[in-house]
Formats: structure tokens, sequence, C-alpha cells
DNA sequence: TAGTGGTCTAGACCACTTC
DNA sequence: AAGTGGTCTAGACCACTAA
């Protein structure tokens, strides 16, 4: 069969037809989840294309997460719904938080600490563990004004990281990073409201007890150890959290990359 | 040139060499951000290789996000890194507060009313504009300990909704979309923090001026408008919202979907 | 109108998995 | 050994964009 140019022009192009196909098909169950779909050879066929057009739509299927492919195995179902989902993208963690650009830390104190069971929990991190505590204050570099109250707990190996802290107002997960040369592979955020308690009330320049929002942050290293826990109180009014999620595709990062 | 089998065994595919190459010359400057980098017809000849082979490696590239690909145009280069990105994937806006599967809400008020101006700014929608507030209270169903104080602001034409609140525990948002056929194509969430009026005090069983979590939703449809704002109240100490990023590829969502 | 990327065909060899 | 998906070539027509 020749195919000349196409019929009709508002036409999709034709592995997406194949693909659509396809997916209905597992849809409907005539594909079922788990098995192996016809193969490259037998689609040619039955939906008289090229194998290259038939490879197209598999890799429609492949990348919405439906199915997987595997040399000498077969193309198999992954899943029987094309499942929508809504997809939040940070380039890098210091975007779950953009502080203002040109902000700094003051370092109030740092010590070495035992965690208690109280503040364990509030870390999710196993009590009786030893940290380095760098207890500071966020601020505009500009105007002086306060942000918040952090506490920023690494492991005692990075402690000199204090030292460098307040030259720049980049975050400290960043600085560590750099310096001792992790890599965050996992960041884990937990956001919940608190109290300020009279130290920080004062240093934040509000009325004792005013509420405030707290955000707890875990980095996690390449080796899969949390190397960083930090604690950011910010006073209720001058500081809000916002993200958003659009409507994407689940899509699998089948291919790896060198370096 | 005729290439026979592959001479060195443990090699990289052909179209993964190019990709690289092409990678180098952009992380180096040689191709500029901004700027179009030489078309398939060149690459082919440059890297002496098939256009299917130089079409593979862009598309390498182009899930990357490094560059943006357009027929009759060129394949622009978006980025001068590789940006390895943090990825956060939720299956439903539900999830994003995955409330207790068994919670129950409450209706205690429900009103039409018109968007004075501070309102207007903590919903971050116009002022005067006229909405439905359905006001009430999130409870678990065995023990009806109360979550959150809820309101609900829905376009007018939705407000029979509210009959429909409280048989199951589901967000407001899944059932209007069931029930008017909206699909949420973007959700907004913006948390700050709060102070505890007397009357929400009261319902949730805590004193007037405890701190509270607030937590700002807006739900986007298909049509680009947002039918549903819900601003819910916790309680501090007994709510905490958490989320986690994992390393993983900014990938282009290049691709539409029919339906 | 020339050049770009998008789609498609026909045919080939290869690596891998399963039997 | 047979079948699968992975890679690659050579050649073609198309739709779109910009000069």
């Amino acid at each position: 069969m020749i195919r000349g140019k196409t019929a009709n022009k508002a036409s999709q192009p034709r592995y997406r037809v194949i693909a659509d196909a396809l997916l209905d098909e597992i849809r409907t169950g005539r594909f079922a989840v788990g098995t192996l779909i016809p193969g490259e050879l037998d689609l040619m066929t039955s939906h008289d294309a090229s194998r290259h057009t038939v490879r197209e739509a598999l890799r429609v299927l492949e990348d919405m997460g439906m199915v997987e492919r595997r040399r000498g195995r077969g193309t198999v179902v992954l899943s029987q719904d094309a499942r929508p989902s809504f997809v939040q993208m940070v380039h890098a963690p210091s975007e779950l938080f953009s502080y203002p650009e040109n902000s700094r830390f003051r370092v109030l104190q740092a010590d070495d600490i035992k965690l208690n069971r109280a503040l364990a929990g509030e870390l999710a991190c196993q009590a009786g563990s030893e940290w380095t505590r760098i207890t500071g204050l966020r601020t505009m570099a500009d105007s002086g004004a306060p942000i918040c109250w952090s506490d920023v707990y690494v492991v005692p190996e990075y402690a000199s990281i204090a030292q460098r802290l307040g030259r720049s107002g980049r975050p400290v997960y960043e600085l560590i990073a750099e310096t001792f040369g992790e890599t965050v592979q996992r960041v884990q955020v937990t956001i919940y409201a608190g109290q300020l308690e009279e130290r920080k009330a004062k240093a934040l320049g509000v009325a004792p007890g005013t509420a405030s929002l707290k955000l707890c942050r875990r980095y996690e290293g390449a080796n899969g150890r949390v190397f960083e826990v930090s604690v950011a109180e910010h006073p209720a009014g001058n500081f809000s959290y916002s993200f958003e999620f659009t409507r994407g595709w689940q899509t699998a990062n089948h291919w790896s990359w060198s370096q």
C-alpha cells in the first residue's frame, strides 16, 4: 500500500493514531496490565506502518509511563489508566524558598549538642545523636529587616561552615555542598505553625507569642545521609510559602545521564 | 563510509556520542544560549551520521530541556548547564493534603458574598467579585476530633455543591469536578501562619489566639478560570505539611495530549 | 523561496532474553 | 535458535518559518 500525500489535512500523525489505538486497547483491558503487547513486527502488519512509525508510537506510551520496553523481552503494560499527574519542578532546593537575593545570615551562636527527645522528634532525627547547631538571624542586606530565625543543624564534621556564613546570602546547604563536596540528593520539607518564644520574638522585633510559620528542611546527601537539618521560623504576616502544580504527565526517567 | 560491526564492544551508541559532543559545545559556550545550533543536515555531515541518528541525539538534548526545537526555525539552546532539578510528583491535588481517609466536612454556613479588599488579597482574587462561601469544619469521622476550619469559595453557579458536602470525606474540588465536569488544570497553594479568632478557636476546641497554619488553595479549571478557592486553618501542633523533592531531570513535556 | 524540523518508508545488523 | 527491542542507514515528502 502506497500512501501519497495525506488525505485529510487536519489529521494527526500516524504514530499518534497508532498510539491512541494502543492506549485504547490498554484502557479497555484488551491488553492487560502486566502482560506483553504485540511485538513491533506484529504492530507493523496490524497497523500497516513501518517499524519506525510503530516505534514512535510505542515511545509515546513509554514517555507516558504506560509501558516498559525491554530488549529481548517485549513491551509490558505498566498501568491501565493514563494517569495525569500534577508536577512541580524546582531547579534547586534554594528555589523551595527563594529568600530575597540580598539577604544575610548573622550567626548568633554555634554549639555542639545532643538531641533530646523533643528536638529529635521535631527534626525527625535520632534522639541522642550529635549535631552542631548554628543559630542565627536572616535579615535583608540593605534594610536589615529580619526575615526569620534559623536553627541550622549540621553533622559535626561540617561545623566549620559556621565561619563561612554571613558573607553571602546563599543558603547553607549550598555552601556545604560547595565546601565539602556534598551533593543534595533529596530534600524533605515540613511546614507547621508555631509561636515565637521571647528571645526569638525580640530578635525579630515582634511581640512574644506571635504566631509563626516554621519550616524544617532536611538535606540528604549522595550517600543517603542527612547532613543538614534547618528550622526557619517566620513571624506571621510577613511570610508565606506558595507553589503551584500543573497538570502534566508522569514522565518516566528511563534514560540515565553520565556525570 | 561504511560502518561494519561496532569495533569496541563497550561503546556508547552513536547518537549518545553525538549528544555528548553537542552538550559539550553548549557547556563550553561554543553554542551560546539563545542561539541556534547547526541544522540536522549540517550535523549529519559534521558527525558523519544519518539523519535519524542525529535526530535521536537532538531528542536527548530536548528531553533534558537543554534545547527547544521548532519546525521552520531551528534548534535553540535554552540552557548552558545540564540542570538537574528536583521533582515532586503527585497524582491528584488531593495528595497535596491527604486528609485522613475518614474525615467529614460539616457545613456551618453558606452565603453569597462580594470580596472586600482584604479578603480579595488573601484569596488572590478580584475585589468585588462574587462568590459563594461555604464555611465549615472538617472532623475525623470516628472520633469527631476537629481537623481544621474551612472557608470554601466557589463560583456562584456551583453553589449547589454545598448540599453534597458532608456525605463523604472527599475534597470539595473533587466533588465539583465530578458534578460539574470541571477538570483541574492547575492548583496553586499558599501556606502561611495565622492566629485563630474566637469563633474558629471555639469550634476547634483551642484557646482563642492560638497560632494556626493556614492553607489557601486555588483550583483552576480547563478554561483557565479559578472555580474554587479554599482556605483551611489548622491549629498549631496537630498539623504539619510535609513533602519531598528528589533529584531528577527536568523533563520537557513537549508533546500534548488529546482529551 | 530556501532551509528547518516532522513524519514516514524499506531494509539492515546488533544485543539481549527466553526456550 | 527464535524473537524481542536498540541502533543505524538512505532516501523521501511534508509543514512551517523567515528572508
